[in-house]
DNA sequence: CCGAAACCGTGTACACCGTAGACTTGGGTC
DNA sequence: GACCCAAGTCTACGGTGTACACGGTTTCGG
């Protein structure tokens, strides 16, 4: 056959470990499990940029080039690494209920990507197409299965709830990694850009802005990232439960003839 | 003065461009502005991979280490790309009622993003702090400021509307991406990701995915993305629509008295 | 039973990357 | 005119992803 490592389709089959093993050869020393999972212990310690062919190779005792049995190059490899890294949610923990399932969903979300920011930092090159990623897709949306929402809707509000986790623990990351250079921790980050805005644009740009740092509202010393984040989930939700509600009040109205989703415009 | 282009505010004077010209040597045939500029022009053609040091010397017809000159490194010249790359928003035009702005600024977020999709592979190491990235944000804020809303919740709503606008360009984006391997454009998208599941879990696995993307959930040839983002947009405008509406109750009733923002849990 | 085919892992090589350091050059200040 | 400093050059080093040819090992088909 001819080199199939390009065509689309073997994406899946490595995500899915969807091999015909064709079992003429000698059998391989490593796997690719083996080989993802070293890559992902270096990005553990060291972070993506750490990851290299050379070191995993090395790591696993063995040429550098010999991972090309096993993945087509690179950026194959940083997929599966995002893959493996994301693992099985334990939604069998999460509550039954939309709403105790999605906050427990969104909680377990940003407790991954601040345990493993560097999948933070991996361009997603394509849509979740393993197991893992489909498994956590499939926990949320599950919970969303029984509220009249429309399928549409369901993906829709998946798709703020995941925004937002990701979009919040980015943020915060990138504090974290200002914060040696600065030496300005979460608590003091609020009053530091605050400054920040008044040394760099004292002058009257930026009036809301600086109202606005100033108040604490990039947080202050009583808050931690788990409220702010806290606050801004309790939001989503509450929009979700007004969606249901109002879909709950179409249906008991009489079914059809109420047009479209949320407000126009 | 010793080598201060390591400490933590050299970024911002880069960003910001005040530096203390030293007029002692001969001026300099390059300039920050022309560096990064034809860095973007780069990205904007090829993508953030395609940059690098060489590459940019070699179009502004200069030595790869002359760049050091104007720039620490690599990464913040990167950085500097993304604040360049923003430019100033056209607030101008943008509806001053906070319904109206905030979906101007989504939508021009939106717009952004998917005209330089590189912006989206860029590694954010820092919070804003350049002049562009900021100036957005004040677009945004002080579309908020007469609301009631306090600082904290202008913040956390402003952080909602920014996330789901980047994820949903992202996932727009790692589709268009998928395209030219698999020759599904985005209307397909959605019946193409409903036989991926078939394909890869034809058995039990993910029975609401799969019933959600049969059903059209994931989008099908009746929308097109920008369907699917008003949708959303409007999901988020709402759930603000009501937070202020509760705020002013909560004032007409007469001040303090009601704990927090959202419900709990 | 024995070639042939398939597969594993290796070694070498190439083009490219970011950047450290020593250098030449030329304009501005004293 | 003397001096000094910054702009830009040159060379070099260690690192990267991966193409390609090769020897060794296993299993299948005849």
């Amino acid at each position: 056959m001819a080199d199939d490592r390009r065509d689309p389709g073997h994406l899946l089959d490595l995500l899915w470990r969807t091999h015909a093993p064709g079992s003429r050869g000698p059998r391989g020393s490593l796997s690719l499990d083996r080989v993802v999972a070293t890559a992902v212990e270096i990005a553990d310690a060291e972070g993506v940029a750490a990851v290299s062919m050379r070191r995993v190779a090395e790591r696993l005792g063995v040429t550098t080039m010999s991972l090309y049995r096993y993945v087509p190059g690179k950026d194959d490899l940083v997929d599966l690494m995002f893959e493996m890294a994301t693992g099985l949610p334990d939604d069998a923990a999460w509550p039954e209920d939309w709403r105790g399932g999605l906050a427990a969903f969104a909680r377990a979300s940003r407790a991954l990507l601040l345990a493993r920011p560097w999948m933070l930092d991996v361009p997603i090159s394509a849509p979740p197409m393993g197991p893992n990623n489909l498994a956590w897709m499939e926990a949320a949306l599950s919970r969303l299965a029984r509220t009249g929402l429309d399928e549409g809707e369901m993906v829709g509000v998946l798709s703020i709830l995941s925004g937002y986790t990701f979009f919040e623990a980015g943020q915060q990351l990138a504090m974290s990694r200002a914060a040696p250079r600065t030496g300005v921790g979460y608590s003091e980050w609020g009053q530091a850009y605050a400054a920040m805005l008044e040394r760099v644009a004292g002058d009257g740009r930026y009036p809301t802005l600086a109202r606005v740092a100033r108040a604490g509202g990039f947080g202050d010393e009583r808050s931690g990232p788990e409220e702010d984040f806290e606050y801004g989930l309790s939001f989503i939700l509450d929009g979700v439960e007004a969606l249901i509600g109002a879909r709950a009040h179409r249906a008991a109205r009489g079914g059809a003839g109420v047009p479209e989703g949320p407000g126009v415009n």
